[in-house]
DNA sequence: TCAAATGTGGAGCCATCAACTCCACATTTC
DNA sequence: GAAATGTGGAGTTGATGGCTCCACATTTGA
């Protein structure tokens, strides 16, 4: 019952993208030093993004990332699908109903666990994301820290 | 974000025990040949239970696990945290807040999440699950099937 | 025109952990 | 006292989340 660090990664980012003047672009190493994240990685996370059509990636000198959406038009539920697939709380479920109980006494209570899950993430945009940050930027002394330790790993 | 397979065995096994004539008591073969779930794992799943004082355990001859208390008293929140202690979602919440970000914009969302599932498992009983059960029992075949398999693991 | 700066695709590594097994042992009862 | 139960805990295993690395395609500005 956790939510991956891919998908923390992918809202953090996409927060991070939706905060920069106007539609502007940011590269790979600023979002990574910006948010901690292992750069090779945030890669990764990047490319599931984009993929899913959430944002445009740019090749060459000067290319980077953008949302394509306005924040208010991207849901969390988006962004987990494109992280994680379907959302799911138990294998029995979802596939094929458990093939073993009929109708099994919890049934019921997944599914509505999973609607209430849902429904926050489909009712909770970036942008209400954007109006709940408070402090905007880490402190200098810890983004140093994460400079040097990711710097490294990154290039 | 998903539940766990001793989380789930637990539940279904507690249902199992609240179905059972007043306050019987059912042993470990029992309740893991009903519920297909492996003995020795379902072994520790109600070790769990047993120290968590939701099910009372007699050794010997004609021993086994029964309920202590009625099934309207015992809520999934006691089932979760009996079984995955604390609830939490994300790393960097619960137990100090994320050292990296001073103010982060998940925050609110990861927590809004967290009160919605624990909402749900405070306020499911046994007693609902009772009422929600439509089919009792695991269809002949599939009985058999499990048996086969469980029994010789088991034993 | 080409070298540097970007993202892409994908193979692969690694530690952790859920899920499960096994065994020696304590307790109870017939 | 032997059979039937649960207990405690160490051990096994497979999956996978999280992360790295590398060869490569694209773009651009010096």
């Amino acid at each position: 019952m956790q939510l991956s660090k891919g998908f923390d990664y992918a809202v953090r980012s996409l927060v991070f993208l939706a905060r920069l003047p106007e539609g502007g672009t940011a590269d790979l190493r600023a979002i990574s030093l910006s948010q901690g994240v292992p750069h090779s990685y945030l890669a990764k996370v990047m490319r599931s993004l984009v993929r899913r059509g959430l944002v445009a990636s740019t090749l060459g000198r000067e290319g980077g990332y953008r949302l394509r959406k306005p924040p208010r038009e991207i849901t969390l539920l988006e962004v987990f699908t494109a992280m994680e697939g379907e959302l799911r709380l138990v294998e029995c479920m979802d596939g094929q109903s458990c093939a073993f109980l009929g109708g099994c006494a919890q049934a019921e209570v997944w599914s509505r666990l999973r609607n209430a899950v849902e429904t926050i993430f489909r009712e909770t945009t970036l942008g209400d994301l954007l109006r709940e940050v408070r402090n905007d930027l880490p402190a200098k002394e810890s983004l140093k820290k994460k400079e040097g330790r990711y710097a490294r790993a990154g290039a």
